[in-house]
DNA sequence: CCAGAGATAGCACGATCGGTCGTTCTTAAC
DNA sequence: GTTAAGAACGACCGATCGTGCTATCTCTGG
């Protein structure tokens, strides 16, 4: 106990060139994963499509349990650069909501992951198998979550937004990016997007406006 | 093309220990399947879990491909007794939709799949995976979405429901379901049941009760 | 510029993968 | 009761899995 300092993250690691392949082969990595899912992600096919040895690319990650971590972390990276972080700019909270919502779908339709949104494919696969892979990303579905509802409760504070619970609200929101991301991707079917956007927005409709 | 008479499932098959076996085996691989993955469903697991010889397994179904399209019909017989069948018994078209959302909702808090809802978890799977077996998904995918939508729209015709798009209020139904089996896998959240519930209750409101 | 640490490759390991083959036992139709 | 076909098995195939070990390179701090 006293000697487990929390190495995990803190790595020695300090070449330039090395980190520069790690980066180019987790590229690679979040891009099959999305479409294969992570367990399937094997280090010898990974390795061939990112063009080096498999004992090389070993050597980054020092187990197949790190490198789907350290694939995770990659891809939240590119959730929070292509959803979040443009979000942040919003004029309000319930227009953050929608830009939320909005930029999701958006990086779905665009396929900014192959196989569709990253946390969305994982959690299915890893959602009945315990341990530290199920764990990271229950993680981040949950900070997802908490983002929509703090956001809700904010709007609803300043009377942005009707007062259903919060909680609920941002479960509605998510289903139906979900849903759409999953039909998107299964059926090719871009109207599931609409559905989407038709929906939440009438969800997130401030209540100045009539019914 | 003369030649290939549609043998794929007219195959000669008599003997009723044979049956038995592979019920059994088809069994085993709709559970392991729904925490595994159709994929990660090897043969050699699956053999020892079913207590037969990977070869005598292998026997029953003459590749991997067929073994998960035969694990996806077993599946899918389950999911018709389970759901779709007790809401057939219903008294009015928008009193079916109601029931087969609440028996959706029952059949994943009973774990009748330990994984959670078989289809949903097989979607995300194979959804950018093209072949035969994302094939077989969406098939049914969009049979049971149909079957939402064809309640839905006889409801309306009747003045049983409000007159929204039904392939929308499926839509949103649907995406209710799913994100409350996906939540209630992931973090064993109960209350993500009674979320849907309580969404699925609004939306299939009938336009006598006031707003 | 030198030494040491990091980066990468080669090779091999035991296990498991999907799949084939030949054989033996059992059932069911005649 | 004979017999052809189905059911089940053990042994085995080549390929690939994740993971070590070792030996070279190459970068970088002193």
């Amino acid at each position: 106990m006293a000697k487990n300092l929390a190495e995990d993250a803190a790595e020695r690691r300090t070449r330039s060139d090395g980190d520069r392949t790690r980066r180019s082969i987790l590229d690679t990595a979040v891009r099959l994963a999305t479409v294969e899912g992570l367990e399937r992600l094997s280090i010898g096919r990974l390795a061939e499509e990112a063009g080096v040895s498999k004992s090389g690319l070993f050597a980054h990650f020092r187990s197949k349990e790190k490198l789907q971590l350290a694939t995770i972390e990659a891809a939240r990276e590119i959730f929070v650069r292509e959803i979040i972080m443009p979000a942040e700019a919003a004029s309000g909270p319930r227009e953050r909501v929608e830009q939320l919502c909005e930029r999701f779908l958006s990086y779905v339709e665009r396929l900014v992951f192959p196989g569709g949104c990253f946390f969305a494919v994982a959690a299915a696969e890893v959602g009945a198998r315990p341990g530290p892979v199920r764990e990271r990303i229950a993680k981040y579905q949950r900070q997802w979550m908490q983002l929509l509802e703090h956001n809700i409760a904010e709007a609803q504070a300043i009377g942005a937004l009707d007062d259903a619970p919060a909680s609920q609200v941002a479960f509605e929101c998510n289903a139906l990016l979900i849903a759409a991301n999953t039909a998107f991707i299964l059926h090719g079917d871009r109207t599931a997007l609409e559905r989407a956007r038709r929906a939440i927005q009438v969800r997130l409709r401030p209540p100045s406006e009539l019914r």
